[in-house]
RNA sequence: GGCGACAUAGCCAAGCGGUAAGGCAGAGGUCUGCAAAAUCUCCAUCCCCGGUUCAAAUCCGGGUGUCGCCUCCA
């Protein structure tokens, strides 16, 4: 049985697939306007996560994740800026160019993280009659209306609008932040279709039924998202910020054309917090997952850091915090060398019962964190043979995605250490036969300085890369 | 102004009514010429104040603090 954490009840309800050992997931992927910050990435881990336990607990999975490459505008309404065509001016590119450099730069990053590729990314321009269509749906059943501005839907016809995030519509000041469209009836009213501006041509715009110019803010994910699992569907998942404005809006405008409620499970993802702050792309804690590979932190160890918190939970990212996972990993890994190097049999019987808990924790809102403790209790359990204890290591990782499978001893073949090197360790063994420890110190720090560690052994020294 | 979330050891973080998982860091022991590695041991009463209960980190009420959303945003 699978508990997840519904955002709709605000409840932890028992997975009931739509269709027997079947489930339909649609994540709202990213904007492809710059990298993808560590933030965003969490996002993607936690998709990861629940698609992982599903095929862990034998479902066919059909994972379908958008891009977002057409450009929203900023909050600058009269500039009529976008953050596509922003970017493009900045790295001097086209949209078309930008978009597609930084889709690839996001797969890359998604794969570094040990992330299974969704079954299908989509991109918003290229699904543009899709959202027409459904816009036209949405029209028809009186849910538009045009203004000069483009096509709005009328959010005063839903009487349960806003639902998601329990709205209190009263509550929420027009204007507050941002400018007010002229002519919308209704602060909620959000654009289906924008015009373009007539003074220029947009790089990227579109004929339709209204006009000339692009879609709205959030039909693209209700119409791919349909489009790809039906008007009914398992489970759409996203960041936190997305429940208020985003998906209340595609709840709206599933309803509006297919007058079905579209998604039976909402699922959100906390915010990465870095300095008390949530990490923006507009912000100054830009950090990408190459900045933590220029820190000597490894994606691997990023996701490992990110599966010792729950999904739902604030984390508070610190380089400390960091370093701490990275330590783990490192222990980790010296740990599934040690336990690969030699087989043995033993507690049988207790296999079962290691799987049983983790599963269980994994079935309980993908409990991450406890999930990773049981790994460690398997790893230091005395009464485990090796054997065991690498099948149990291997069956887990089949949800944690560390790369257990891969970890191996990287000791360089001896033939192809320098031979400077192999001098100072010639030299160290020498000085040590003969006691003289004070000279085979030394000689051990320069051959730390050129980027070995030596361990001792019974049968010799080992060297190993730093 | 409205809505929402969070507050557990030095750090990250589980727990969701039955007497505090795990990881990192730290301390000590064994081993070692010394290290490294390995291994063993130790390390919190849960923001504050009330209440409910035989029993609360866990429920309720009231504070305090931090953060998010209301604008594209994971």
């Amino acid at each position: 049985m699978i508990i997840l954490y519904n955002t709709l009840s605000r409840k932890k309800e028992e997975f009931i697939p739509l269709e027997e050992g079947k489930v339909g997931i649609y994540s709202c992927g990213l904007t492809v306007y710059n990298y993808a910050h560590i933030g965003n990435l969490r996002a993607y881990v936690f998709s990861d996560i629940l698609k992982r336990t599903f095929l862990y607990n034998g479902y066919k999975v059909k994972h379908v994740m958008n891009i977002t490459d057409v450009g929203h505008l900023t909050s600058d309404e009269d500039s009529g800026e976008d953050k596509m065509e922003k970017g493009a001016l900045r790295e001097k590119k086209t949209v078309w160019e930008l978009a597609e450099f930084y889709t690839e730069a996001f797969k890359k990053d998604m794969s570094l993280l040990g992330i299974l590729s969704p079954d299908i990314y989509c991109k918003a321009t290229e699904h543009i009659p899709q959202q027409i269509e459904m816009i036209k749906k949405i029209e028809e059943n009186g849910y538009a209306y045009i203004i000069e501005d483009g096509v709005y839907f009328d959010t005063s016809r839903l009487s349960d609008y806003g639902k998601l995030a329990r709205l209190n519509l009263e509550g929420l000041e027009a204007g507050k932040r941002v400018e007010v469209v002229p002519g919308k009836k209704n602060p909620t009213d959000f654009a289906l279709w924008k015009f373009s501006p007539k003074d220029k041509k947009r790089a990227m715009e579109w004929d339709s039924p209204w006009g000339t110019g692009f879609p709205g803010w959030h039909i693209e994910c209700s119409a791919m998202s349909m489009h790809y699992l039906g008007e009914v569907f398992d489970i759409h998942t996203g960041g936190i910020d997305h429940i208020p404005v985003h998906h209340t809006n595609e709840i709206a405008q599933a309803r509006a054309s297919t007058g079905k409620e579209f998604v039976r499970y909402w699922m959100h993802g906390a915010f990465l917090i870095i300095d008390k702050d949530k990490m923006a792309k507009s912000g100054e804690n830009f950090i990408t997952l190459q900045t933590l590979i220029n820190r000597c932190i490894a994606p691997v160890d990023y996701r490992y850091f990110l599966l010792n918190s729950h999904y739902r939970q604030p984390l508070s990212f610190t380089w400390d915090a960091l370093a701490g996972a990275r330590n783990a990993m490192k222990n980790l890994k010296e740990k599934v060398i040690t336990i690969k190097s030699s087989s043995s049999n033993s507690g049988e019987e207790k296999v079962s019962a290691y799987q049983e808990n983790f599963k269980e924790s994994i079935n309980d809102d993908l409990n991450a964190p406890r999930a990773l403790a049981v790994m460690w209790a398997v790893i230091k359990d005395d009464h485990l043979g090796n054997t065991q204890k690498l099948d149990l290591l291997l069956n887990f990782d089949r949800v944690l995605g560390l790369g257990i499978e891969d970890i191996k001893e990287e000791i360089e073949p001896f033939s192809e250490i320098e031979r400077e090197v192999k001098t100072l360790l010639e030299e160290r063994q020498k000085a040590r036969k003969e006691k003289n420890w004070k000279l085979s110190d030394e000689l051990r720090n320069r051959i730390i300085e050129k980027g070995y560690t030596i361990s001792d052994t019974p049968e010799g020294p080992v060297l190993r890369r730093t």
